[in-house]
DNA sequence: AAAAGCAGCAACCGCCGACTT
DNA sequence: TAAGTCGGCGGTTGCTGCTTT
């Protein structure tokens, strides 16, 4: 090439820093609804002022209904060393042997607990290894000190506590012999039972999500399982309005930043009304809002349904006592300014026009993670 | 009580490989 | 085969809250 890489998106037109509930909502409900075949296009097509890449990553770090939240297990942290030991920082690798576990939050708790547990360790150790020869300890997930399976509160804070202290076993199995003298992938298969073809063994969390790119497939999601994502939303936000949002047609209909010959071209036959992509209706939704997903149509009263099924799940209530937000608030999440939770709230980068919004409280999953802060400032738009 | 330092983590950046044209 | 696009990955940044002084 020796162009250089163009860049994903005009950095200038996109909104960069934390996520609001506002724009989380929109998100889910348009890939839930029309799955994300093309992230590059998702943005503008879900209304949108984000780029791509950072679509993704919040749906995929954040906004999947499978991600796990909450602090590491002492399973997990011990997963994560010996895989880490085998692997490298590999942290999409990791991850997929991590269900629910995605690389970023992998790689930050490295980063900040295990490396640095590790480090001292290492030192400790080095200092007593002097002393006396190291002993064999065999490595399995269940070698494990007394200490692995002391203070276990899965639901609790992700901090590890100084008790929580991972065991020396673990820093001193025999992994570390078997990896000089192993292949890296030898080794790992026969820790953690990595098929032997890479291609099958490699399956991320973020490649199996991938998968799911059809709204066949997303619906398929219960309302229960759905319960599990870290949707959490919380204050007045019209779920109502941000679903019907995405379901705008000018939202759907993609104006390119380049011109696109096709897109036009599928303006020009005057195909928008029956255009129909593998999944997606791009075209002017007609009130029934027909969607073509593969061979599946889903009708009017699928588009209700759905639409009713996340005020459910969403579950417009009454207004949450001001002691209970911060309980669900996410830390970091950005809060438009000025927010008063006793008003309604005008989404500044997604306004409607004639703002009939009837905000209702939106009940927060039961399983908000960790988050227990509330953002009242805004970092930059 | 205020300031400084530290830790945690969400998000961004840029590179790479796979895939398409 | 080259050029271009896109998704994915890993490194890094910078903001925020907490702890210490």
């Amino acid at each position: 090439m020796g162009k250089g890489r163009a860049p994903c998106c005009d950095k200038t037109q996109v909104k960069r820093g934390p996520w609001s509930p506002a724009e989380d909502l929109k998100l889910i409900a348009f890939i839930q609804k029309y799955g994300h075949e093309n992230w590059r296009a998702l943005p503008k097509q879900a209304g949108l002022m984000r780029c791509g890449k950072s679509c993704r990553l919040r749906w995929i770090n954040y906004l999947r209904p499978d991600v796990k939240r909450g602090n590491f297990t002492p399973e997990e942290e011990e997963t994560i060393i010996r895989l880490h030991k085998a692997l490298g920082n590999k942290w999409s690798k990791i991850a997929s042997r991590l269900p629910g576990r995605t690389d970023n939050e992998i790689k930050n708790v490295w980063n900040t607990h295990l490396k640095k547990r590790l480090a001292t360790k290492k030192s400790s150790q080095s200092s007593a290894d002097e002393s006396k020869p190291e002993s064999s300890i065999t490595s399995s997930s269940s070698c494990s000190s007394e200490s692995f399976f002391s203070n276990k509160r899965p639901n609790s804070p992700k901090t590890t506590t100084p008790g929580n202290e991972f065991s020396d076993q673990a820093e001193k199995s025999s992994m570390t012999d078997k990896i000089e003298q192993d292949s890296e992938k030898q080794v790992c298969n026969e820790l953690i039972g990595i098929a032997e073809d890479p291609k099958e063994s490699s399956v991320s969390l973020s490649s199996v999500e991938s998968n799911i790119v059809n709204t066949s497939q997303i619906v398929a999601y219960k309302p229960e399982q759905q319960l599990a994502s870290p949707l959490s939303y919380l204050g007045p936000y019209d779920v109502d309005s941000i679903l019907e949002e995405v379901d705008k047609p000018n939202h759907l209909i993609e104006i390119p930043w380049e011109s696109d010959y096709d897109f036009w071209k599928l303006l020009d036959d005057d195909s928008l009304g029956s255009f129909q992509s593998n999944e997606v209706q791009l075209g002017e939704f007609p009130a029934s809002q027909n969607i073509i997903l593969g061979e599946e149509s889903v009708q009017d009263d699928e588009a209700r349904k759905w639409s009713h099924d996340i005020e459910n799940e969403f579950g417009v209530v009454g207004e949450i006592k001001e002691s209970n937000k911060d309980h669900f608030l996410p830390k970091n999440y950005a809060v438009e300014p000025q927010m008063d939770h006793t008003q309604t709230f005008d989404f500044d980068d997604m306004t409607r026009p004639e703002s009939e919004l009837d905000f209702g409280y939106i009940q927060l999953w039961p399983s908000w993670p960790q988050n227990t802060s509330y953002i009242s400032n805004q970092r930059e738009t």
